[in-house]
RNA sequence: GGGCGUGUAGCCUAGCCUGGAUAGGGCACCGGGUUCCUAACCCGGGGGCCGGGGGUUCGAAUCCCCCCACGCCCGCCA
């Protein structure tokens, strides 16, 4: 974690800042003339992460005694005597081999507010830095609706993308659409024949209508009814097969059939508005085929030509051995053009890779499983360029459903997200008119929409990317506990608060001593975390610690909502309580928007 | 067969990178809480050999090795 901090005093973002500053530099001093020399990096990281109930955070020193040779509760009581109580430092402790810090609790609730009411939306946000970052996510092909397997890559890139702009880098987010391979190429075939005269198994599988697409089918629904059909009947018909592969070799040579991009936008468009259903949008398209049709491919086949690796086939093909660069031996060997010459995926990859790095001083790329080993080899290749940047790969697991293995629209076995986002809004719909009678037919739904949004968002983010999910529609679709809901509730909650007092805008005077109690102390340490959070989670990409993060807020809050009466409050009580309620909305909206759930002032 | 990843209560999950204080939550279950700011909430309770075994260490859910189970990949497909 970088920061622009010179400790106390200088200017930060994170309220634990100055504290941490001072106690890090101030325990290296001691824990050196104690003959046990740590950096103030080190400590900082273990102060991070030592943390438990019993203080703000400590740190263990069992370690530091070996190396000053004497017993650990010694040295503790020696690190923690006459420590300088300055920099909002109330108390330290030694407990048994561990140093403990207390905070000085007015200054912490002063630090933390002043800092969110300062900062506002831009509370938890790092200060602007210069090195961009292009993030490319989804990317899924054009052959029908997102069922829910694909769009947690979209749930992911997009939180991560959020997050890195938050984290102060300008942030472009691309989705590469594939225009040239075997799938876009099924789909074209089929809907370039007249409907009489589709495969009757096709036609039949397909279950359309009629040959016009009706107002009330999307697109992408439409448009990919045919396609398991026509996959399937590509792997077991040699003639189909044939005439598809003739329309993928047009594709390759740039002379893709006008109806092609057609299709291709039309059945994206549809998915899109699937996606923005979840609030999920891109600032850019890249289509594969632009990087055949400008060259980029070409100059990239040359330069791995004369690549140290590279090596010709006997029937042609160009190969690079890439064995040096880690890839298992089996895959050692990455082709990279066919026989004739043509490019494949990873080698248009690469051209895509190498436009970004042109403009990006980093790439983002967020991948399924399946793709780990591709992504090696994109690096291998890229290495075997001279190029010294690599892509980083946030890889996910799959979703699975229940009856055992992965989504997919081939086997049958999906959950299309419309479907989800369905049948969530009508339950939400439920659960709002049974407990808002007041509300206007029109906002009902809104909310409803919004809840359904969040409740699936926040089930698929809140699971690390390494894990698999199982998908539970139960589950998927609860709105209590640890929910998305429960973080919009919380939002609303506070709302309604500062709304029935009248001051839904600042500024919230406070005295910070008023805020004693254990739930507001509490609250106020929850909302001070969201900047380490965000600094946390731009650096690794955990994603899925945000909601972790989120939820324990909404917690917090909702415990000092049932503790803490504000509007019965009085005086100075009631402003400082206020302002509490405003600091938690204000730090609980930010975390909605970095998850991409929607605000509700009411629910 | 090889590579990568995952395994934490009936179910779901955090913590693992960077070893440290009684392993945090949620669902379900049991028991409480609303003349009061939204009960989509809050409080209490039971439920864990952290997949198994070995190792390193003062100390292992966390690091290393082996095994088991599950997933994915190992195309001149994308």
């Amino acid at each position: 974690m970088s920061s622009p901090s010179s400790g106390a005093g200088g200017p930060f973002w994170d309220p634990w800042e100055p504290l941490r500053q001072h106690v890090a530099s101030e325990l290296a001093r001691r824990l050196a003339s104690a003959g046990a020399p740590e950096t103030v990096e080190a400590l900082l990281r273990q102060l991070e992460v030592a943390s438990v109930g019993v203080a703000d955070f400590g740190v263990p020193v069992h370690r530091a005694a070996q190396a000053a040779g004497v017993p650990a509760e010694r040295l503790a009581e020696r690190l923690a005597d006459g420590f300088p109580l300055t920099g909002g430092l109330a108390r330290v402790t030694a407990d048994g081999p561990y140093v403990n810090f207390h905070a000085d609790a007015p200054t912490l609730v002063r630090t933390t507010l002043e800092l969110v009411f300062a900062r506002a939306g831009a509370y938890g946000h790092a200060p602007a830095r210069t090195e961009s970052v292009c993030v490319e996510h989804t990317s899924a092909n054009t052959t029908g609706p997102f069922h829910v397997g694909r769009v947690r890559n979209g749930i992911i890139g997009d939180t991560y993308a959020r997050t890195l702009r938050a984290a102060g880098f300008p942030v472009v987010t691309q989705y590469y659409v594939d225009d040239m391979g075997r799938q876009s190429a099924m789909i074209t075939w089929i809907w370039s024949r007249p409907l009489d005269r589709w495969p009757a198994e096709v036609r039949e599988g397909s279950a359309l209508p009629g040959a016009e697409r009706p107002a009330s089918e999307k697109p992408d629904a439409w448009y990919g009814r045919p396609y398991r059909f026509v996959s399937e009947r590509v792997k077991n018909d040699p003639g189909t097969a044939a005439s598809v592969g003739e329309l993928v070799r047009e594709l390759e040579s740039g002379r893709a059939p006008p109806a092609h991009r057609r299709l291709a936008t039309e059945i994206l468009d549809g998915m899109l508005a699937s996606l923005a259903r979840l609030s999920i949008r891109f600032d850019e398209f890249v289509w594969e085929s632009s990087f055949v049709a400008d060259g980029s491919v070409d100059r990239v086949i040359d330069r791995l030509r004369r690549a140290p690796h590279a090596q010709v086939e006997e029937n042609g093909a160009l190969t690079v051995d890439a064995g040096g660069y880690g890839l298992p031996q089996e895959k050692a060997r990455i082709v990279v053009t066919r026989g004739d010459g043509t490019s494949l995926y990873v080698t248009r990859d690469i051209a895509y890779h190498l436009a970004k790095f042109a403009r990006f001083a980093r790439a983002v790329d967020v991948l399924g499983q399946d793709h780990r080993l591709h992504a090696r080899t994109l690096s291998a290749l890229l290495a075997e360029l001279g190029e010294e940047r690599r892509p980083e790969f946030v890889i996910y697991q799959d979703i699975t459903v229940p009856e055992g293995g992965r989504m997919s629209t081939r086997q049958g076995k999906a959950v299309y997200l419309d479907d989800l986002l369905d049948e969530a809004t009508e339950r939400a719909r439920a659960e709002v008119l049974q407990r808002r009678e007041d509300l206007p037919a029109e906002e009902v739904d809104g909310i409803a929409a919004q809840v359904a949004a969040g409740a699936v968002r926040f089930h698929i983010l809140r699971i690390a990317p390494d894990k698999p999910v199982k998908f539970q529609w139960e589950e998927a679709l609860a709105f209590d506990g640890r929910s998305g809901p429960f973080l919009q509730y919380s939002y609303a909650r506070a709302s309604s608060i500062l709304r029935k007092a009248g001051r839904e805008r600042p500024p919230y005077p406070f005295r910070p001593g008023a805020l004693a109690t254990p739930e507001e102390a509490a609250l106020v340490r929850a909302i001070a975390g969201l900047p380490g959070t965000v600094a946390y989670v731009a650096r690794t990409g955990h994603v899925h610690t945000l909601a972790t993060y989120a939820f324990s807020l909404a917690e917090a809050f909702n415990r000092a909502y049932q503790a803490v009466p504000v509007l019965r409050a009085e005086g100075d009580l009631r402003d400082a309580r206020l302002a509490l309620v405003a600091a938690a909305r204000q730090a609980l909206g930010n975390s909605l928007d970095l998850i991409g759930i929607a605000r509700l002032e009411r629910m």
